[in-house]
DNA sequence: CTGAAAGCGCTTACAG
DNA sequence: CTGAAAGCGCTTACAG
């Protein structure tokens, strides 16, 4: 069971490694990048050796002799939302599934550039940033790696024109919810944490207005926002305080769609807490679809941004660059959104 | 701005990038590691070099040479719960601030060893394991790496006594949930995912006997589990079952306690549906303190693991054993956790 | 299968 | 500051 035989000091050379084995370096090394040519006896010899001694070979000489590093690094927002989450777990898995090992790091504003330098002195194959970054310094960045002929993919930000960019088209998700509220009566609507210079076309707020000009609802008239009362949080709290707000409003809106799940999760909270009935009295719907969604009361409404397809997309655009030339234009490619229906808007407002 | 001249095939080794720059590539080695004894004319010269050329020196050349590669492996449960996420999150924090990379992976069971295989040939320094996983193989590796000599941590996994562990102490977090229901007139508990071969003494369902046998309260009879009947997930979803089969009962308990926040906010939902009061006639605990605790209806009361000092703590065991012999006997600190009381025990019952 | 040799990109004395 | 040299642990022809 337990390794027979264990020396102090463990075997940390291929040459010393042999010498236990009593085979020459040369074999030894053929058998650990399993080169044809090899009677059996000896392959297993060697495997014994290294199961008894647990000598690994050196990484850093085997990826110094010229052997391709097999390496992505992975630059994460420093904000480690659900969703966040779920995109860095299945990205390492594809990679992985591919043969690729990831190195994780955070992407810190100010310190971008010392993250890139520490990834290509570890000379990884590709680069990919997930979440939202500065956008001037992401830029920069880009324009390095480009420069550099290293390949990239940045995933949900969609601001940088020189990048290859994968995102869901946000603006498609608030089209659909938009549609659905107005054929559940509603005409008037509250925007929590929504605004307009994120993500332009593909964001949030070009589809609300494009959906409501279809519908001749006039933008100005028929949304509202209060974020500005209240110091932007994206959480919770940030969604119970601007709810509070709304519910003072003698006018106040029938439908109230936030930027996330958990905005609209503190703005039913909050709702609920000034005596609105959700459903009855306002629809809420939030963006991301994340589990606690269908353990709300009521469940909540909320925008499935597809991450497996987002991610399958993410890698194919980023290994299909590697060991090709480099490409003249920038690649987009945006993943259509999936809008889930729940009782939080499952009321029809009777027209007046 | 950008670079000034950008050479179409990056440079690639201090030898190239020396002729580059016009100096000697002794020199150029001794600004790289900040050496003394140098012109600040030719630091500078160096440093502008690197800036316009992006030249990084091979990190796998410089680590052969013999310089520690400051580098420790996290071994990740394949489980991202938020709170895995935070611990994760926090853990890579510490080490970057101690200035050493961390290199992230996912434990499969099953192929464990050859994970660890590839931690020793990237030749980390130390390991460090969160989460739960299959006993034997973990307790199968921290022998490996015991006879290997390479540090290790096992944090919120106790069953392995050979290992260097932090854990919460679980059972002390179940003794203040029962002590604080108990004094609302809790009589009868229904124990939600909770079973006994977690954690040994340092489990929750040791706290609970204590607790009750404290308060000369019978187990048998005042504690009750129905985890037998539904296919166990740990989820919301799991939660929302078990408690529409315990609202069947005709003598239900009226408190309920939770191995997660998840199945406690799963629960609530389950037996609001079955038309049960909370906290008025079931009081539910959960555990870990999500943020979305909160944010339910009711609040949801629950036991805090105290994240970051279990990391503090973990960090310190775990570099604390860098560059020091082998440890004869195993370390175990444990955390105090930190019940947060809310809504939804907030209910005193009637003594009968 | 063995053995001697070259070379990957770096660092580090050592003599100028 | 320069330059020549050794060595880190590996892989890969090459001749036996």
């Amino acid at each position: 069971m337990a390794a027979k035989k264990k020396p102090a000091r463990p075997i940390t050379s291929t040459a010393e490694f042999a010498r236990h084995v009593g085979l020459a370096r040369t074999t030894v090394s053929r058998v650990l990048n399993g080169q044809p040519g090899l009677k059996p006896k000896t392959i297993e010899r060697v495997q014994r050796a290294m199961d008894e001694t647990g000598f690994t070979p050196n990484a850093y000489a085997v990826r110094l002799k010229g052997k391709s590093t097999a390496t992505v690094g992975i630059c994460m927002e420093d904000l480690l939302t659900p969703t966040a989450v779920k995109k860095l777990s299945a990205l390492q898995r594809a990679f992985r599934m591919k043969h690729y090992t990831s190195l994780i790091e955070v992407f810190e504003p100010g310190q971008s550039r010392q993250l890139i330098r520490h990834f290509l002195s570890m000379r990884v194959e590709a680069i990919v940033f997930i979440g939202h970054f500065p956008a001037e310094e992401l830029a920069q960045r880009i324009d390095e790696l480009n420069a550099h002929g290293t390949p990239h993919v940045v995933i949900d930000h969609v601001d940088i024109p020189s990048a290859h960019r994968v995102t869901v088209d946000r603006a498609r998700g608030m089209i659909d919810v938009v549609n659905h509220l107005v054929a559940r009566g509603h005409r008037s609507f509250g925007l929590l944490g929504i605004s307009a210079w994120l993500h332009g076309k593909l964001g949030r707020m070009h589809g609300i207005m494009q959906a409501l000009a279809a519908h001749k609802l006039p933008f100005a008239q028929c949304a509202r926002s209060l974020d500005h009362l209240h110091v932007r949080r994206n959480d919770f709290e940030f969604g119970k305080t601007l709810a509070a707000s709304f519910a003072t409003l003698p006018d106040r809106p029938t439908a109230y769609l936030a930027l996330n799940d958990e905005i609209a999760i503190g703005a039913m909270h909050g709702l609920q807490a000034a005596g609105i009935d959700i459903p009855g009295e306002a629809a809420v719907t939030g963006f991301n679809n994340q589990e606690i969604c269908a353990m709300t009361r009521p469940t909540l409404t909320s925008v499935d941004q597809q991450i497996d397809e987002t991610i399958r997309v993410g890698t194919e655009v980023l290994l299909g660059q590697i060991g090709q030339p480099p490409r003249t234009k920038a690649i987009l490619r945006t993943i259509d959104p999936k809008l889930i229906i729940r009782q939080s808007t499952d009321f029809t407002v009777a027209a007046r």
